[in-house]
DNA sequence: ATTACATATGTAATATTATAACACTTAGAG
DNA sequence: CTCTAAGTGTTATAATATTACATATGTAAT
């Protein structure tokens, strides 16, 4: 091995706490609640809730996972690249979250942005359905 | 005066609870949270935050206001028939809030949505922006 | 190795947002 | 009037999130 231990990726520089609350995220696919990721993981050392909002926040700051805010629950970011938009069909009757990775879609919105010359930052889109086993039953 | 009291309008038949809460909004045109309301109206014989999620709750489902999830904030509704989907810009300085009316916007996300057949019920459509007053300064 | 700085951690206390439970009242239909 | 659905008032409690402060860690420059 080389002096410089060149594999300190910046990529892979989590702290151990922004860490455990992304394997749990990733493993899940679901969105969680904060209380939830904190009572999981409680084994792990999580002791308090502002252990979890930090490590929550940083990993929403870079882009990793994404906070849903009309159920205070946050999921893993599905796409390589969101660039902080995100695009996420909710099932109004269960629940059930999916982030959008249809890129006529999300094109589209943005193309309507620039139409309107809106200058917008970024977006957040919310669309409400009626899942697959929801629509059976 | 003919015997039936054809006056009972259902669009008017708001309780009192439903108006005052209402009024604020509309008087204000800006978000406001429900202990803030809460707080406002106590003169008025609201004391609990029961009292204002109820009507909140029931306004909401009037489609006569709106709740901006990442505020926790609801705010009187700007167009004369959303349907349930609403569209907001959010300035992610200063936090204000407006209801977009831009019609091209709205049919353009719909459009985008029956060509993607998303089968989807509403949607929610939150655009982070800079406002004026803060692009300024 | 020492310093300096920014970032993260651990912990306790507290603030903010929202709902459950229950007894009671009111408005409107028939 | 009687019945019913919806709304009310109240207390207590749950769920979500932040403040404050002391300590620790990682990184880079000296
Ligand atoms: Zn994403
Ligand atoms: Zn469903
Ligand atoms: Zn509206
Ligand atoms: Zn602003």
């Amino acid at each position: 091995m080389s002096s410089t231990h060149t594999h300190s990726k910046k990529s892979q520089s989590l702290t151990k706490n922004q860490r455990i609350v992304l394997d749990l995220l990733q493993n899940s696919g679901e969105p969680l609640k904060a209380y939830f990721i904190l009572d999981s993981l409680k084994k792990e050392g999580l002791n308090s809730p502002l252990q979890v909002y930090r490590a929550l926040d940083k990993l929403v700051e870079l882009g990793k996972i994404h906070k849903i805010e009309s159920i205070n629950s946050f999921i893993i970011c599905n796409n390589s690249n969101c660039a902080s938009n995100t695009a996420f069909t909710i099932c109004e009757r269960c629940g059930k979250v999916k982030e959008i990775k249809n890129k006529y879609l999300t094109d589209g919105v943005s193309d309507l942005v620039k139409d309107n010359q809106l200058e917008i930052t970024r977006y957040n889109l919310e669309f409400y359905v009626l899942c697959k086993s929801c629509k059976i039953n």
